[in-house]
RNA sequence: GGGCCCGUAGCUCAGCCCGGAUAGAGCGGCGGCCUUCUAAGCCGUAGAGGUGGACCGCGGAGGACCCGGGUUCGAAUCCCGGCGGGCCCGCCA
């Protein structure tokens, strides 16, 4: 048994058991009580108020012998307060710690399991930006929760190189090569080089394609149309104040291209793989992209182990059709054709099978179209073969799709149709693993046309800001990047998922505000203990005989890791995680300043080293959770 | 029009699934603490509620987690109906 606490409360549920055979009352339930003053466990009695009174629980209490790991059992208000021994509790933890030592925490509950995590899967014609951080941060934090927790988990990326967008890339970068590898040659990522093509390139076949629609449009039509072009000039403007050459290569070479035809061509020569060219094309400027995606992942500690290619994967090899033809055979009643698109009835199926019985899926679906008129395939469709590859792959228990909540509709069909196609388990057992978006206030952000604030750019500024403060130190730089990729892991990894998240600039970079560096700052000083302390503590020590106060607040709060950790990985939540260091490190900074370390008497010094290096080991599991850098100093 | 999520102190949030004791934190405010293990820290304090009164004591009622109902011995938590905010409802991805 790896956990302290779950020691003690397992000898409460028996405490429990035997009151309520005394009492003849089944179904008492132990909850972790919220008022710690009164005890760690309750019980409460209200409901039996009437079929039992206060002096025969009271003598029912007295018959049942306390465990050792009890400090005191009380009745007050009709609830029962199991109260931990801190003694006792401090023992049973530096056990646990002397035989597992650094991995503390790790109950090995999900040992066994198999989970795919897909998270990021961003269009690989940009670089990353602050949206894709959370998806990043809190995709990484699972993969890690739930490694720490035994599981075998493999990351996994969707390349979406099929589509529109990366043929706008791809068609700058033929016209542009010499310029952009100028460029990447010069130290400048390759993504960021990449977004000015693609948004360029976007902007010039927008433009191209109004002028064309503004020929033949009535005179109001045409007002507007040149008010829209001129918001796709502004775009070109702004990209030229950052690189006016390149800009000024795209609009000579392509000023006067039907781009959209282009675009539409090279994606139908793509797909069916008709046009060698235009497939080498493609994938260089999609893997230059992914090279610069990568490097800021890497930077945020964030590997992922497998790059999987849509086109491989869906297209190719036929796989999208398969699942359309699959859905035609099986189910024709559901599906509507309409001059070539095949369009599948996913509400009606959900209502005629009573899917939403089966399956959690939201209270209204729309239809799907999974075929295009001109025969092509949609994402959605090619998402679906992609979600059943999951599956096939490595056969995981679970696949786990973190992706923004927006797409909520489509990711409910795509479990739909696989359940639809008889894959009934791979249905169940896909998680849209959904979060909010991320706001910046005063910006409209739009990928297309080139307006985000990348990920690289708020890393650099809370680096810099990092910088400010961390002085002379002979390793300020690194030190530097270290609280400012753990500032901003923090912040994506702290907030439930589930509500939007306001990025200011001021607060994600607020340091007193901002608990990553405070975490950091927090095992700075715990190690700062250790190291002068000089050797390694003792772990098989005397627990002294009072534990009061602080001390035994941080006794219990340590104990308590394991349990937390196991419980986050369960709920996938992370940021349960990150609220528990928090209020750890609360503890302790309270701690460190009312109770000495190395100048206190024997037995408390010995015991306080132990306590401390429990204490760093903690963080420093629960920083590899959560992906934020231990610092020895700053 | 429909769906999903959210509404708790000045701000950001936890608690809600599974109802129970005085609704918890952090930030910010105010006031303090560096010859003692790193002050990116800590301590104290006000703050979730209106009326009447010159003040004090005692007792009672009512209000109190967006609003209004309901269920319950008991509701921030469950149910119904509103209101407010975000996102979605494409032959885009």
């Amino acid at each position: 048994m790896n956990s302290p606490i779950e020691v003690v409360r397992s000898e409460a549920s028996k405490y429990i058991s035997l009151l309520s055979k005394e009492l003849g009352i089944e179904g008492l339930e132990l909850s972790p009580s919220d008022k710690r003053s009164q005890g760690y466990f309750t019980v409460r009695l209200h409901r039996y108020r009437n079929r039992i009174d206060e002096a025969s629980v009271l003598a029912a209490l007295s018959r049942i012998p306390k465990s050792e790991y009890f400090s005191s059992v009380s009745f007050v208000n009709w609830y029962i307060n199991i109260d931990i021994d801190a003694r006792s509790l401090a023992s049973l933890l530096l056990d646990v710690m002397r035989r597992v030592g650094s991995d503390y925490g790790k109950t090995g509950k999900l040992k066994g399991k198999k989970y795919l995590i897909e998270h990021t899967s961003a269009n690989p014609v940009h670089p990353l930006h602050v949206g894709h951080g959370r998806n990043s941060i809190l995709g990484d934090s699972l993969a890690r929760l739930l490694r720490f927790c035994g599981a075998d988990v493999s990351v996994h990326f969707y390349v979406d190189d099929c589509g529109a967008q990366v043929m706008y890339v791809a068609l700058g970068y033929s016209v542009s090569k010499n310029h952009v590898h100028e460029r990447m040659a010069r130290g400048v990522k390759p993504d960021h080089v990449m977004g000015i093509v693609y948004s360029t390139t976007y902007a010039i076949a927008e433009i191209n394609r109004l002028k064309k629609l503004k020929e033949n449009a009535n005179e109001e039509k045409a007002r507007e149309i040149v008010s829209e072009i001129d918001e796709w000039l502004s775009v070109i403007k702004r990209n030229m104040d950052e690189d006016p050459e390149l800009v000024h290569v795209l609009v000579r070479s392509l000023g006067d291209t039907d781009v959209e035809h282009v675009i539409n061509e090279w994606n139908r020569a793509y797909e069916k793989k008709l046009d060698e060219n235009v497939v080498k094309i493609v994938r260089d400027s999609v893997s230059l992209v992914l090279d610069g995606q990568r490097a800021t992942l890497r930077r945020l500690g964030i590997e992922v182990d497998s790059w999987d290619w849509e086109s491989e994967l869906t297209v190719w090899n036929d796989a999208a059709y398969r699942i359309v033809r699959e859905l035609e055979v099986k189910w024709p009643l559901y599906i509507e054709r309409k001059g070539g698109s095949i369009t599948f009835d996913a509400p009606r199926f959900v209502d005629d099978m009573r899917l939403r019985e089966v399956m959690d899926l939201p209270a209204f679906i729309p239809k799907v179209t999974l075929v295009r008129s001109d025969g092509t395939t949609l994402y959605v469709t090619r998402d679906m073969a992609y979600a059943l590859w999951q599956h096939r792959c490595c056969s995981p228990d679970k696949v786990i799709r973190v992706i923004a909540s927006e797409q909520s509709h489509p990711q409910a069909h795509v479990r739909v149709v696989l359940y639809a196609l008889g894959h009934v388990n791979e249905a169940l057992n896909t998680v849209h693993y959904s979060y909010e978006i991320v706001n910046v206030p005063g910006r409209k952000m739009s990928a297309r046309r080139g307006e985000y604030i990348s990920l690289d750019d708020i890393i650099d500024e809370a680096v810099e800001r990092a910088r400010e403060r961390t002085g002379d130190l002979h390793n300020a730089e690194e030190v530097a990047e270290k609280i400012g990729v753990g500032a901003i892991r923090h912040v994506f990894a702290s907030n439930n998922p589930r509500r939007p998240l306001e990025f200011k600039w001021d607060k994600v970079m607020d340091f007193r505000q901002n608990s990553g560096p405070f975490l950091q700052y927090t095992y700075v000083r715990a190690r700062s203990i250790l190291n002068k302390a000089g050797e390694e503590p003792n772990l098989a020590v005397e627990v002294p005989s009072t534990l009061e106060g602080l001390e035994k607040d941080l006794v219990i709060k340590l104990a308590e890791f394991p349990d937390v950790v196991e419980n986050a990985a369960m709920s996938l939540r992370p940021d349960y995680v990150a609220d528990y260091l928090n209020s750890l490190a609360l503890i302790f900074n309270s701690y460190y300043e009312k109770y000495p370390v190395l100048s206190s008497l024997e037995p408390y010094r010995s015991f306080r080293l132990a306590l401390i290096r429990v204490l760093a080991t903690v963080l420093e599991n629960g920083f590899y959770i959560l992906g934020i850098p231990t610092i020895e100093r700053m």
